[in-house]
DNA sequence: AAGCCGATGATATAGTATTACATCCGCTCA
DNA sequence: TGAGCGGATGTAATACTATATCATCGGCTT
């Protein structure tokens, strides 16, 4: 392991001071983590974190700037890119293709093909969960004799909150 | 209007020279075209025929580069992101989120809020409608009082012909 | 024919992502 | 115990994608 970019207490610290529905996510993520190879540290656990509290998209280079600021020094493109990388493949973070930016996942482990509504006007995302949605589209699919492998399904629109106010 | 950077009759002969399921596309798109505002003619209209040709996602710049390379002289990328809107306006092409890419649509005209189908190996795309999935994404939205404006569902995966090679 | 307007074109730059290489750590095994 | 292997981390450089801004042109109005 090269020399830790980020001291793992100094990390703790603020993680201490964020909100409390990120901390209850923070919780969330760990439990699952700990299930599934090395426990979340370092850049990766502080990029969730940093997704977690704006409870919005982040994009990679919004990521890269926070980072910096925490470190004290630039942290270049490839060290967050691998965090996000790895915060997909542990299920814990969602690309929205459609924005090219990244959420947490609302339900870490769930089947994960779940349904993204973006809204246009304050930028926040729900997740949407619909079995028989899931199970439509993999019989059209396959009825193609396409095998999927991963599926994209993202809604662009406004939300409760906006269409309220 | 600004000096035209390609001439009409130009175009016509090097469309002449494509392939037969382009000149079938082209013929489509023309028609569509016709019934909605002007006649599709000059950078967009070799947008759409380049990227009909190839049947499979163009990326912006291959667009920028293979236009460039017809004109004889550099065309800009706002020359052929304008275009590009254009024919998303028109319907006519599509955007492929998950690639940062861009197909012709197979059914200028309909819905347009297909299913698309990418492979992962021969990047070729294949649409799909069901209306019934339409409906229920839709029902699904709607409840949690979302209001939709816009939908992107991409399947990547392998496709029929690269399964049996 | 002067001047407005929208379409077109060029310049520059912003934003997103990856390739390739350097470095460091900690483990294995002689 | 320390040489060296291998993976994770860090850096530099660059590729790829997209847009904001300004300049220009041609047709239309009057």
């Amino acid at each position: 392991m090269a020399a830790r970019l980020l001291d793992d207490e100094k990390i703790e610290t603020y993680l201490g001071r964020l909100q409390p529905h990120t901390q209850e996510a923070l919780v969330r993520a760990r439990r699952r983590a700990s299930g599934h190879g090395e426990p979340l540290r370092g850049v990766p656990l502080l990029v969730y974190a940093l997704i977690t509290e704006q409870q919005r998209p982040a994009g990679a280079y919004d990521l890269i700037d926070a980072i910096s600021r925490f470190a004290g020094r630039p942290v270049r493109p490839p060290t967050v890119y691998r965090a996000i990388d790895q915060l997909i493949a542990r299920k814990l973070v969602a690309r929205v293709a459609s924005k090219n930016a990244f959420v947490t996942c609302a339900h870490p482990g769930h089947s994960h093909d779940c349904v993204l509504l973006v809204c246009d006007k304050c930028g926040r995302t729900a997740e949407l969960e619909d079995r028989r949605l899931d199970r439509l589209i993999l019989e059209d699919v396959r009825r193609t004799g396409f095998e999927p492998r991963h599926r994209t399904l993202e809604v662009e629109g406004t939300c409760k909150t906006c269409l309220g106010a």
